[in-house]
DNA sequence: GGATCTACTTAGAAAGAGAAGG
DNA sequence: CCTTCTCTTTCTAAGTAGATCC
């Protein structure tokens, strides 16, 4: 598949070719172009560190270290100091009120001592000597390979297991597995492998642990985990975050990755560096291993890391987002993003004016800026031809947007995690003009942008504001969206339950700006056809309720008449299955009721009530089939002795709420089934204006915030009356 | 000045827990 | 009370972006 390639010589050294002749004839294009088209990115093979008998991975790290620029000395002491004195204070106090304390001058962060417990390690595997078959025989597998059949066994039913990309992967890997042991017999021919055994035998695993009650399942877990949970970082007690190493299994790629699949390996100590305190005793590692590396790197948040082996990439631990200092540098993330406000009318006149500059390079940045902007997309690095391929903003090709005169754009592509972004947008007719040229210019399978990178477009951002990079468009654009909705969606006077709804509403405006999806659940199409159900069953109810009021005063017939006809979804054919069904549940209930009470009865020693009974009380649902044949053979419905239309009318209208408030949850449900609100409640929305909207119009935080959303944002709790994004 | 490395945020899937319905 | 549906939490892949290397 052809990675994205940069501008190709046909452009160089070339004018732009204006598409229409109004257009600012013959645009000099900038300079020169480089020629090379883009080498193809082959990673170095990661180095097999190989620390398990000598030390040079650690004196290498240690090294490393030495390079690590020095903060200035005092500036740390200084901190470090500051913050003790504060924990001896008051402990308890200190520990979680960081914000409280002002940030340093220089907007940096420091860190300080940190030491913590460790990294908790998986057990090795224990197998489970369940026999998978190949070629309908049950075969046995050494140890190891024996994991690595199990890894996939347990995915057959999957996406994944389904993938044969995936199905490749893995079985290439688990054929080098297989081989390390010649006991193993030979496997040739995925076909012939039959994990269902294995499968099934991880089912009834789960099944088993569903049963364990609550309590089982915590004890044990909480007590290894105990020691892991914390960290002391300058005198503060905090959470770690993932401090449960990954462990290993099938790397589960997401899109068209091309090593989805492979085999994900147990990470040993060995690959392990852990960064703490000079001062901070160092965790044991597994009996018999030892640590990668012990570094102290002040500048970095990380408490461990390794380096994994599909992608060569380092993982890290970290503390939690509940901590100080995911906290700090979350709240001045969105302040970035407020800063923005002050430069965002100048940078929208610059670029809006460079839409048609001279100069190709600025002109192809303003009109990403402009996207970046208005569509909220992502900066958009380049990537490998070893990983699935998406797109952001500088990295669109050609076959991403198609132009629709005069003025509308459709984007078709995929962007993070391969979802895809489909937007048909009517933009500046000068964009639209300029990504004309830039795709004439650039021809099929090209970057759109050819003279602009993610780097060069950051460099010009930070021009205007110190640190100003596109994702801060993104925060700074959904904040401002969801402050602007919830403005204009709340009222006063609406219910708290209203009110929510506006909050979702507003949610939801930012999710789809942010093209934040949600795989639409299986049985999405199921719950909505129950609901509208039960909206037929509703409006059942009142239009029998209006004949009744017929029935009493004829002379309502001409008025009631036109909202009859509104209901001309209640095909006859309709109207007896549900009457039908109304009869079979209402004997269900009734037999079920009987016979648990028998069961009651007879456990408790006594005797069951006899046949005789249960008939009896069905007689009252034969009473109720009688009626209907009744009603639908004369067209009169039985009125209660009491009835009158007051009441009659009275009905109807708390049916109409009903039916409406259905209908609305139906509505909610049907545009929210592939919009998830949680990615720009986390990350994209600054929680302050939910703590100040919850304040000021009386709606408990707890309702748009869940446990771990108030700890995480509980920097943002409490915010003066006038503050504002 | 691009490629690569590193460190961090952002993302949806999957697992788990809790609430609602029968 | 048990099952089913829904919301929350966990997990780790996949982005962004700065620093460093060459």
């Amino acid at each position: 598949m052809p990675l994205a390639k940069r501008a190709n010589s046909k452009t160089n050294g070339k004018h732009i070719k204006s598409e229409d002749s109004s257009d600012d004839d013959n645009v000099p294009l900038a300079k020169k172009v480089k020629l090379e088209k883009k080498p193809t990115k082959k990673r170095p093979a990661p180095k097999v560190e190989n620390s398990s008998d000598d030390e040079k991975p650690l004196a290498k790290v240690r090294k490393d270290i030495k390079k690590v620029p020095k903060v200035k000395a005092e500036d740390e002491k200084k901190v470090v100091k500051k913050q003790t004195e504060k924990v001896e204070e008051d402990e308890a106090e200190a520990q979680y009120k960081w914000w409280e304390q002002g940030n340093d001058d220089d907007g940096s962060t420091k860190w300080n001592e940190l030491e913590h417990n460790g990294v908790l390690f998986p057990p090795a595997y224990e197998p489970h000597g369940i026999k998978m078959k190949y070629d309908g025989k049950p075969i046995s597998l050494s140890p190891e390979a024996e994991e690595v059949a199990s890894f996939f066994a347990a995915l057959i039913e999957t996406d994944h297991g389904k993938n044969p990309v995936f199905q490749k992967n893995f079985f290439a890997d688990w054929q080098e597995i297989l081989k390390k042991d010649d006991k193993n017999p030979k496997i040739t021919d995925f076909e012939k492998c039959d994990f269902r055994p294995m499968f099934e035998h991880f089912e009834l695993e789960k099944e088993r642990k569903k049963q364990l009650t609550k309590a089982e399942k915590q004890e044990e877990k909480t007590k290894v985990e105990e020691p892991y949970l914390y960290a002391i970082v300058d005198g503060r007690k905090e959470k770690v975050g993932n401090f449960r190493i990954e462990p290993p299994g099938l790397f589960r790629g997401r899109g068209d990755h091309p090593k989805t699949g492979r085999l994900k390996h147990r990470v040993m100590p060995e690959q392990v560096t852990l960064n703490l305190g000079e001062n901070a005793p160092i965790p044991k590692p597994l009996p018999g291993h030892k640590w990668g590396g012990v570094v102290h790197i002040h500048e970095a948040t990380w408490l461990a890391s390794w380096k994994e082996n599909i992608n060569g990439t380092i993982k890290y631990v970290f503390l939690a987002a509940t901590s100080s200092w995911k906290g700090q540098s979350d709240m001045q993330k969105f302040e970035k993003a407020r800063e923005l406000k002050k430069h965002v009318n100048r940078i929208r006149k610059d670029y809006r004016q460079q839409l048609n500059d001279k100069l190709m390079e600025t002109r192809q940045r303003a009109t990403a800026m402009y996207l970046i902007d208005v569509l909220a997309l992502r900066a958009g690095n380049e990537k490998g031809d070893d990983e699935a391929d998406t797109v952001g903003c500088c990295s669109l090709r050609y076959e991403h947007v198609t132009l629709e005169p005069p003025n509308t754009l459709v984007f078709d592509f995929l962007g993070k995690d391969s979802i895809r972004y489909h937007n048909s947008v009517t933009v500046d007719p000068q964009v639209f003009k300029n990504i004309k040229i830039f795709k004439k210019q650039v021809g099929p399978d090209n970057m759109i942008f050819d003279r602009l990178t993610t780097m060069s477009l950051n460099k010009h951002l930070g021009s205007y504001m110190k640190g100003l990079t596109a994702k801060v468009f993104r925060t700074y654009n959904a904040s401002h969206t969801f402050q602007e909705q919830l403005d204009k969606l709340t009222r006063e006077s609406d219910s708290v339950h209203d009110k929510l709804l506006s909050y979702n509403r507003a949610n939801r405006e930012v999710a789809i700006l942010c093209n934040h999806q949600r795989s639409v659940s299986k049985n999405h199409g199921q719950m909505i056809a129950k609901i509208e159900d039960k909206i037929r069953a509703m409006k059942y109810q009142r239009k029998r309720l209006r004949r009744q009021i017929i029935q009493l005063d004829p002379k309502m017939k001409k008025s009631k008449m036109e909202e009859m006809q509104a209901e001309s979804d209640l095909e006859d054919e309709w109207i007896e299955e549900h009457q039908k069904d109304l009869l079979v549940k209402e004997r269900e209930k009734i037999t079920t009721k009987f016979e648990k009470n028998n069961e009651k009865l007879v456990s408790e020693g006594q005797a069951a009530l006899p046949e005789k009974e249960l008939k009896e009380k069905l007689k009252a649902v034969d009473e109720m089939e009688k009626e209907m044949k009744k009603e639908k053979q004369t067209g009169k419905i039985e009125l209660k002795p009491n009835a009158s239309i007051d009441k009659l009318l009275a009905q109807i209208t708390k049916l109409d709420e009903r039916i409406k408030a259905t209908k609305n949850q139906a509505l909610d449900k049907e545009e929210g089934k592939e919009t998830a609100l949680s990615t720009s409640k986390l990350n994209y929305i600054d929680p302050r204006i939910s703590a100040l909207w919850c304040k000021k119009h009386n709606v408990p935080v707890e309702k748009v915030f869940s446990k771990t959303l108030r700890d995480k944002f509980q920097w943002a709790m409490e915010v003066d009356d006038d503050w504002k994004f």
